[in-house]
DNA sequence: ACATTATAGTATGCGCGCTTATTATAAGCG
DNA sequence: CGCTTATAATAAGCGCGCATACTATAATGT
């Protein structure tokens, strides 16, 4: 009967879900960041430009728009946002109806290039998840519960 | 029939389990940030600091060490036991067998605050779980395949 | 003993995710 | 119309999670 050194009530780190969502998520970062590293963008970047691909058919895009759809914070939306532009990728021309705002498009090299990235995005993914084989539906739905318990309201 | 701005598998990205689990990454982070707030800490300094806790009453705990129990990489590890030790929670001194390394020994403060951290860190944690409800269990499990399926073999 | 290889720790630098604060302008309201 | 409130974008700054490269020393093999 020793005195433990914390009064914890796991038996160690590896039970916790946090500390194991936290480990997975850096190892799917790594992952990430070597499947696109032939098209020089980084993961932000890549949802980024795909939103804006994807959205932009649709209708005008501006910044904070292109952060809720997203899910990235509307600083660090701004920030990559120019990283596309100088990359050539997007283009952030004054918005027509608000000074305020930027009107987002994604140029021909941008669009090329999400075509491409989003493939590799997809293996990656399907790679990284295949230890779990049909079971990622569960843990799809699983994420998704959770996505829905921690919803930031707009508000 | 329109075609598709992108030649995507999924509908959209809330199926994709990589952007589920970036996205719960991110709203997991934010609730621990808020959670170690009153401790004036961080999470990965309240990694170090509870493993350092944790394990240095069985050896003697050198950054290297640390930087494989916690799962965090060496450079970072060094930085932010750093900041523990400017915060007074840890000890930096010389090894006795080594003089490359550092033996990292918790101060008292440090096991103090780890000791009320740690419980603020699993009330968050099962917090941020608890739309799961006891399906968390089955999540664990996967997450535990998934950290199997990806470990970085310190080869 | 010596040469090779491995390891401990750190300097530097990058991008993300965030907080706080600021500027400019839109939108709502009496 | 004028006032208040909300919103779009950004500056500045912090800490993490890396990558790369370096110094110093241990460990190993012969």
């Amino acid at each position: 009967m020793t005195k433990p050194p914390l009064p914890t009530r796991l038996s160690g780190p590896a039970e916790s879900p946090g500390f194991l969502l936290w480990k997975i998520s850096n190892a799917w970062q790594r992952r990430l960041r070597v499947a696109l590293q032939p098209y020089e963008i980084t993961h932000s970047q890549f949802v980024l430009l795909a939103t804006a691909t994807w959205f932009g058919a649709e209708e005008t895009l501006t910044q904070a728009r292109l952060s809720q759809l997203s899910g990235i914070d509307p600083m660090t939306t701004s920030q990559v946002l120019r990283a596309l532009e100088a990359a050539g990728l997007i283009e952030r021309i004054d918005h027509p109806q608000d000074p305020r705002a930027k009107a987002i498009t994604v140029t021909k090299a941008g669009r090329d290039l999400a075509r491409k990235a989003v493939v590799a995005v997809e293996d990656a993914d399907a790679a990284f998840f295949e230890p779990l084989a049909s079971d990622t539906k569960r843990l799809v739905a699983m994420f998704q519960a959770l996505v829905a318990g921690h919803e930031v309201d707009p508000k």
